[in-house]
DNA sequence: TTAACTGCAAAACATTTGCACAACC
DNA sequence: GGTTGTGCAAATGTTTTGCAGTTAA
């Protein structure tokens, strides 16, 4: 809860050093996110949102998440899904993604983030983050496969 | 080559094992597929094909695409873009993607793959699948940066 | 005040579907 | 011959955009 605070004062930062205005809109649409771990989409935010503040559009909601994704604060996660989800996570880690009902684990291995390279990819270019994406079924799937 | 000629009689097996048709648009398709390593969208391959199939439609692009996804023939390929990219390729290996370019570049990692994910990972359900993907800018970008 | 932001509506883009004809077995 | 597949066109779902009114600095 702490680090949401933090992560918080940090969003207000960029934004004011970047000459965004700091509107009810992206204020709760960061604190949703930053507080979700259900790695949400647009419209998935949109219905969160709905009650608190009623007047917000859907497009809104896209448009602040892209401006979010381009200052850095915001990923875009890749799914096989038909649409983009998205998370405010900043620490390093990786995903458990459930074939079955399509929710997103996060989980931390820094084992592996620690990991060299080997140099035949290195070789390909520059990176910039590397990470796991694991498919499967969680837990929760395979207990109530038993219906 | 002549793993592209075994992929295929694969596949015509396991079309003739699901009561498929090999109908001309499925092969060519599928052909085009196994020889591309661009991981191509629907819409790509369909211009791919449209010299040789010129009557070929993008929505049997799709459909066949989605046969095969079913058939475990293809795969789905995550990317940060808007448009589903594909894969024909059977062996385990992992994505580079050129945040720049938009290109994805495969490649090996036997050690990865042989380890043994930490405990705290295997326990949030049945593993699949692993596989590594590593955000960067390949070396063609890279050197063409220099405009 | 004034430049940026939002909501509305419409457009754009990717993908899916219903139906009638065509192609495979 | 009968069933499955294809192409066409239209529908659906997701995301983006133009514009005029609204709001934060």
């Amino acid at each position: 809860m702490a680090d949401h605070n933090q992560q918080i004062a940090h969003f207000e930062n960029i934004c004011r050093a970047h000459g965004l205005k700091m509107t009810h809109q992206r204020l709760e649409i960061f604190h949703t996110l930053v507080r979700s771990s259900e790695h949400p989409s647009a419209e998935t935010l949109y219905k969160m949102l709905e009650k608190k503040l009623p007047t917000l559009s859907l497009d809104t909601v896209y448009r602040t998440l892209a401006t979010f994704v381009e200052l850095g604060l915001v990923k875009r996660v890749e799914t096989p899904g038909s649409q983009a989800r998205f998370e405010a996570k900043i620490e390093q880690h990786h995903h458990f993604f459930c074939d079955q009902c399509g929710q997103l684990i996060d989980f931390t291995w820094h084992s592996f983030d620690e990991v060299q390279l080997p140099d035949s990819i290195e070789s390909i270019g520059t990176i910039r983050d590397k990470n796991v994406v694991i498919h499967g079924v969680c837990n929760h799937c395979q207990n109530s496969d038993s219906d």
